[in-house]
DNA sequence: GCTCCCAGTCGAAGCGCTTCGACTGTGGCA
DNA sequence: TGCCACAGTCGAAGCGCTTCGACTGGGAGC
């Protein structure tokens, strides 16, 4: 068996409470003691059970990561989201229990609450209207976000940026001489249930778009090659001088190539394209390899972690709520050109 | 405060222990009373606190999934592991936290599994040699592989079949008239300390050329675009005749492709290419798209959560390991064909 | 010189559960 | 008819910690 704080104070010579004010300093205890404690610790192996103090003290240093299993599947984005969090936990010396659970099975949720093991939740894939926040809220689980819903309150979240990562992508193909722009967006079914980034973009492009002054046009997709070569072609026609696209759908891509072999058009010669919210591990393979805005999936996590312990380890207080906006990185790439003189 | 057991037993008018053998059946409970005793917790809402019921039985229906982070960096098919493993353990009534660990910080682990948090662990990334699952085995923490040691013993594991891929992969291209055939694969320092996909893929990949009675070469390749460019012209140099190449390293193919840019070649004209332990959602991505030998990530994931639980449950006596290899699946592509009449 | 305060320590009462030993009443069996 | 076995129930003792109230002695303040 494991050495327990009785051990440890007894081999110290102090009384059992003495131990656990030591290693928690919630009173004081003398340098001395402290010393011969800690000594005594060490030579035991000592390591507090995280069990026997979540029970006594009603907090757990556990934290849980909900993230639903989106229709399109998980991505290398999502994978450093998790990781960022699950980095970011540890280091605050707190563990990540991770909940996969569907965003309409409420169910589940209520029971991780209902457990006393978690002291607070970091929510992934949010909706615009989530019913997830409301459970969490109404539970008194402190909780952020990585995204967020249409009108957040009080509650801390981290979100891509994405008026500016519109704007920014806009505003580099209008620079480059483009007069008329596609967006080709993630699928019908994500706008419908509210899904952030598909909303968002779109509300994001069109305003971008026509503060630009320039003609542009937009498809929800599908998040699969032919679904994106279908879509391309929609796009043309309804805009024949289309010369830029950008897109936000990593799968739809190469059905977007592929429509563009169908009718002899070249990347970049005859149609810029830039990627926006995807992982350059991805865009990065393409060929020619694709100019791309890259969300910090990774600070993402880590920032979520941060706000959901500001809010914990604040002390009671209702601490004001950290809402932050963060932009994608350019990754220049071969695909982005001025556009043909037809 | 949430509805406590000894809540639900007032309501039930029955002592609280009875409430506890009713819901974990380590007693016989009449079945009237434990009618009376499910009503009242429904009644209440009443939900075990995971915690208390952990300290008292000693274990807690948790477990941790070991993931350090890759050099090469985490990818699709390491999201489907941990989607799988999270799923498999949800639907055991487990809980998983996440412990990302470095391979070499031993500390870590030591940390976590002496805790007494877990009940057991996934082991993820395993290396020919490593220092972690010596480390459990001393700790006598119950634990499964994914991937395994060069001698697992008695350890259950779930791993891919590296031999059969390569056989596969090599059968696939001799049948189509290949008789010199090139493997890229991971980087020399994923060799060198010993991960497992690179060290049985080098192994499995020399046999079954060496059987087929092709010419065969093979070549260590960082994770990356240029060093699979620079990869290729080696292979090539050592082998001119090449005409088919099989590579374990997604990020190193583009780099291939750029390479057959400057020499004139086209796939798969002038040179098979065929992807093996890759997730499809990326080579779908490559032009053409490449015939590729997917790893079951979410299955092995689920496996490896199964595995660890008939250790766990299987009541004390030692149980027999179960030791796994699962086939990649072929998705076949437009990247292979007869080797051109050079 | 006396009080007061406080740093430093101790003992004990929980936290919400599991589990052990003990108790009761019923039915089977000789 | 008597005895035993056993299903069914209860009370109490932990599990390993935190935290509260109480106690001690010495220094500061007057």
């Amino acid at each position: 068996m494991p050495p327990r704080m009785i051990d440890v104070a007894r081999r110290a010579n102090v009384a059992l409470s003495t131990v656990s004010y030591a290693i928690n300093g919630q009173r004081a205890v003398s340098e001395e003691t402290r010393g011969r404690i800690r000594q005594a610790m060490e030579e035991l192996g000592y390591q507090p059970n995280v069990l026997a103090r979540g029970l006594a003290s009603k907090h757990t240093n556990i934290l849980a990561l909900l993230f639903p299993t989106p229709e399109r599947g998980l991505g290398v984005t999502e994978m450093e989201f998790v990781a960022g969090a699950a980095d970011a936990a540890r280091e605050h010396g707190y563990h990540l229990v991770l909940s996969p659970s569907e965003l309409r099975n409420v169910r589940d949720l209520e029971q991780l609450t209902g457990q006393g093991l978690i002291d607070g939740a970091l929510v992934m894939e949010v909706r615009i209207d989530d019913d997830r926040v409301q459970l969490l809220e109404q539970a008194g689980i402190p909780f952020s976000m990585i995204g967020r819903t249409s009108d957040p309150g009080r509650i801390s979240y981290a979100d891509i940026d994405f008026e500016q990562t519109t704007r920014d992508a806009v505003r580099h193909l209008v620079e480059l001489g483009h007069r008329c722009i596609g967006f080709l967006n993630h699928s019908p079914s994500a706008y419908s249930v509210g899904y952030g980034p598909t909303v968002r973009a779109s509300e994001g492009f069109r305003r971008a778009a026509a503060a630009a002054g320039v003609v542009y046009v937009e498809r929800l997709c599908g998040d699969n090659a032919s679904a994106g070569q279908a879509a391309f072609h929609e796009l043309r026609a309804a805009q024949p001088d289309i010369t830029a696209l950008i897109v936000m759908n990593e799968r739809a891509i190469v059905g977007v190539m592929d429509a563009l072999d169908e009718i002899g058009w070249r990347v970049p010669d005859d149609l810029s394209i830039v990627a926006i919210v995807s992982s350059t591990r991805v865009t990065e393979m393409m060929r020619p390899k694709l100019t791309t805005w890259e969300p910090p999936s990774a600070e993402l996590g880590r920032l979520g972690i941060q706000m959901l312990l500001d809010q914990i380890d604040g002390d009671g207080g209702e601490p004001t709520p950290t809402q932050e906006l963060l932009p994608c990185r350019l990754a220049v790439g071969a695909s982005s050109a001025p556009p043909p003189a037809r």
